[in-house]
DNA sequence: CGATCTTACGGGATTCGTAAACATA
DNA sequence: TATGTTTACGAATCCCGTAAGATCG
């Protein structure tokens, strides 16, 4: 009426080795044992699946249809099974981040880095998105964890770790700011500014010191990219707020970065997850070594 | 460490139902049952495979990875056993036969089309050969069944029944054997003689006959078809032997057959199968048919 | 005899259902 | 409190190994 997996095996390698002896060592079972399971396994059927002889068994014709097709099932099936045990002990996997674009630029690939000579063969994804981007891609499970900043959060995502990034004003080697010593909100309203795109987490932040301070803001240009920033920069229109932690600044050996003198040009970067989710224990592994990364960077 | 059918079953139910309650329904199962089933496979992997929630439970992401696989495994782990057992039960399966050229276009396909209408889920695979091939096929397990005449058998190919087949003489309507009311052996000798090839049964039992009355056989010509030696009767090339079963005599109205009156003019036509193997459940209802029908023909 | 498969029996693990405890909205 | 999951425990079944029996060459 019903049969078991090892009915089945013992079916396949008896049909293998077309002998009880043989077919009993190979299972690394006894003998007997292996008569009960393939008699409880014809009488299932209601007939014969092999023709026994003294001097080895032979596939009924059910049986020789049937053996084939079993063999490779149970194949497939130790496949799936092994494989989903390497995964669930770290050997094999994909991890799926979502990170802000100056993370993912950033912080992020040297970690990736890192992981992968040490874990071969861990897959990586990694989708570089706006914040509030980052975070639907989390809700919806699209990703494993997300980076992300200054977004409020809905209730099923939860803060993992926080960072403090610093913004820093970008500014030609020549330009007046490069003598001050500290500079503070207002030195920076007295020159035009290059600022970045609405949607971005970097202007909110921009936006909302200088609403504090009481000031209008009147961007001389807007850029999607923090790359157009630096270049609208160099090419003299103005000066502009970035991250610290950027590499974009470096790209740009005639520009000068300085840390504003002021705490409400910071963000908190957000390592977060969906809540109520448990990782895949890879992503546990990997998460440790991204918090250890994660300090907060001046410059 | 290990993993049985009842847990695969119980894990891919839950992963479709996502409630254990709905999961248990569907598996006829009470619901304990299942979370016991679904804690063991998870302790087996040392790991979870399901975030479980008040309102739901979720696939951990190598649950999610492991569950279509598993789902398709299992279902086409069910579909090759109940096909087999549809085979088993003889309500599907194949039946392979090779007959000799006389008795498949004779007596087989009368036996055939009405098994077919009665199961029209079985397939037929008919092979046509001469005697020795026939048996050569039975040996060698090519073919379930063989029909075959005046061959000596192996050790391994067994006679599961006999029927005698008649020797017929075969010649133009206004012949002068037409006249006689018995024909013996004598009287085939004083015309030209169309044969069977020598590699045939037929042939092999007209020889004998002729050599054991004391007389040497002169052949006018010789056919591997028994249609072939019909057209040469027709031409009026002799007269030839066939066998009483024969359709191709009745394939041309213009010639006459009538039985020899000689008892070595018949041949036995065997019906075998390898010795020790058990027969397909469809294939031993279709012996029984044919068995039936294997009555010895006279005209 | 000897090699091979089958049957018989006892210990141990698995599976299942009932009943009760636990968690969360 | 209502819904849904987990834990606890006893009964039935299944699986396995040892030992003895059966079969064929």
């Amino acid at each position: 009426m019903t049969y078991s997996l090892p009915q089945l095996r013992a079916f396949v390698t008896l049909a293998d080795e077309r002998s009880f002896t043989r077919a009993a060592k190979r299972l690394h079972l006894s003998q007997p044992a292996l008569t009960v399971q393939i008699r409880n396994l014809e009488s299932s059927f209601g007939m014969k699946l092999f023709d026994r002889d003294p001097r080895g068994v032979a596939l009924t014709s059910v049986g020789g249809e049937l053996a084939p097709r079993l063999r490779r099932l149970l194949s497939d099936l130790d496949g799936a099974m092994s494989e989903a045990r390497d995964i669930a002990k770290g050997r094999r996997g994909t991890i799926r981040i979502a990170a802000l674009p100056s993370f993912s630029a950033a912080g992020l690939p040297d970690v990736v880095a890192r992981f992968r000579t040490a874990n071969p063969a861990i897959a990586f994804v990694i989708r570089d998105a706006i914040a509030s981007k980052v975070v639907a891609l989390v809700q919806s499970e699209a990703v494993d964890l997300g980076v992300t900043a200054g977004v409020e959060l809905t209730p099923d995502v939860e803060i993992l770790h926080e960072a403090k990034d610093r913004l820093c004003v970008v500014f030609p080697r020549r330009h007046p700011l490069a003598s001050r010593r500290k500079i503070t909100l207002p030195d920076l309203a007295d020159f035009p500014l290059v600022l970045m795109d609405p949607e971005t987490s970097v202007r909110a932040i921009v936006d909302a010191a200088f609403v504090s301070s009481g000031r209008i803001i009147r961007p001389a240009a807007e850029a999607t990219y923090m790359m157009t920033a630096v270049g609208l920069v160099r090419a003299g229109l103005g000066i502009t707020i970035l991250p610290a932690s950027s590499k974009e600044i470096d790209a740009a050996p005639d520009l000068r970065a300085r840390p504003i003198d002021d705490a409400r040009f910071s963000r908190t970067i957000s390592l977060v997850k969906r809540r109520k989710r448990t990782l895949p224990p890879v992503c546990e592994e990997f998460l440790r070594e991204l918090i250890g990364a994660m300090r907060p960077v001046d410059r």
